[in-house]
DNA sequence: CGTATGCAAATAAGG
DNA sequence: TCCTTATTTGCATAC
């Protein structure tokens, strides 16, 4: 039971105002502009600010509600509208403001785009186009079976870096597909790493004691982070 | 039923 | 091609 500090959105400001959008950023590794077509038919092009966000997040609930949507279906709409389908737990974040600070922006032009098409659907849907079509689709999420986890779990106490051949017959033997198995062991990896923190000793024996509390440490880890930080250089 | 959340698949990006 | 690190999503299931 993790008592919870709920995760605080610095950039979404009620707190720290700040914050913002990343400065200016672009140290340059692309250099090559498109050069804009020319046309920058839409409005908001820069990047909105933790206010703007917030602002739109809550407009955008709103909305939703007040047509009888729910998250769940907006996350479909998305789909039929642009390819990629999202989950109701996706939206749920947005409107919430728990995504971090790049991946809101990423996501608010497409919640803003299926907001128009859905209260001005006046049948007048001159505006198709697809906004950044991003041209594949997420994988399904695997749900690996309770008993798989374990034999998987067991694989990796004694090899914890198998190789390819490994991989390919583990991933037979447990009738996965072989990029599941390996995504396994690359995310069981990081899970190793981040359940031990760099200067923890092994055992020694002395210190046998100093290792009751740990659990206490079960902090936000690296990819909580990534909400409470703000997204600067 | 619709929404929040924990844990962890799947992905992105640099080697 | 596959690893690593950092992040984005979503299945499941608790509210």
């Amino acid at each position: 039971m993790c008592v919870g500090a709920r995760v605080r959105l610095p950039w979404a400001g009620s707190e720290h105002l700040a914050l913002c959008p990343p400065p200016q950023a672009s140290t340059a590794e692309f250099c090559v502009l498109p050069l804009a077509p020319g046309h920058d038919p839409h409005s908001d092009e820069d990047t909105p600010t933790s206010d703007d966000l917030e602002q739109f997040a809550k407009q955008f609930k709103q909305r939703r509600i007040k047509l009888g949507f729910t998250q769940a279906d907006v996350g479909l709409a998305l789909g039929t509208l642009y390819g990629n389908v999202f989950s109701q737990t996706t939206i749920c974040r947005f409107e919430a403001l728990q995504l971090s600070f790049k991946n809101m922006c990423k996501l608010k032009p497409l919640l803003n785009k299926w907001l128009e098409e859905a209260d001005s659907s006046t049948g007048s849907p001159t505006s198709i186009d697809k906004i950044a079509a991003q041209g594949r689709k997420r994988k399904k999420r695997t749900s690996i079976e309770v008993s798989v986890k374990g034999a998987l779990e067991s694989h990796f106490l004694k090899c914890p870096k198998p190789s390819a051949q490994e991989i390919t017959n583990l991933a037979d033997s447990l009738q996965l597909e072989k990029e599941v198995v390996r995504v396994w062991f690359c995310n069981r990896r990081q899970k190793e790493k981040r359940m031990t923190p760099p200067g923890i000793q092994q055992q020694t024996p002395d210190d046998v004691y100093s290792q009751v509390e740990n659990s206490t440490a079960r902090c936000l880890t690296r990819s909580q982070s990534s909400l409470l930080e703000d997204y600067s250089p």
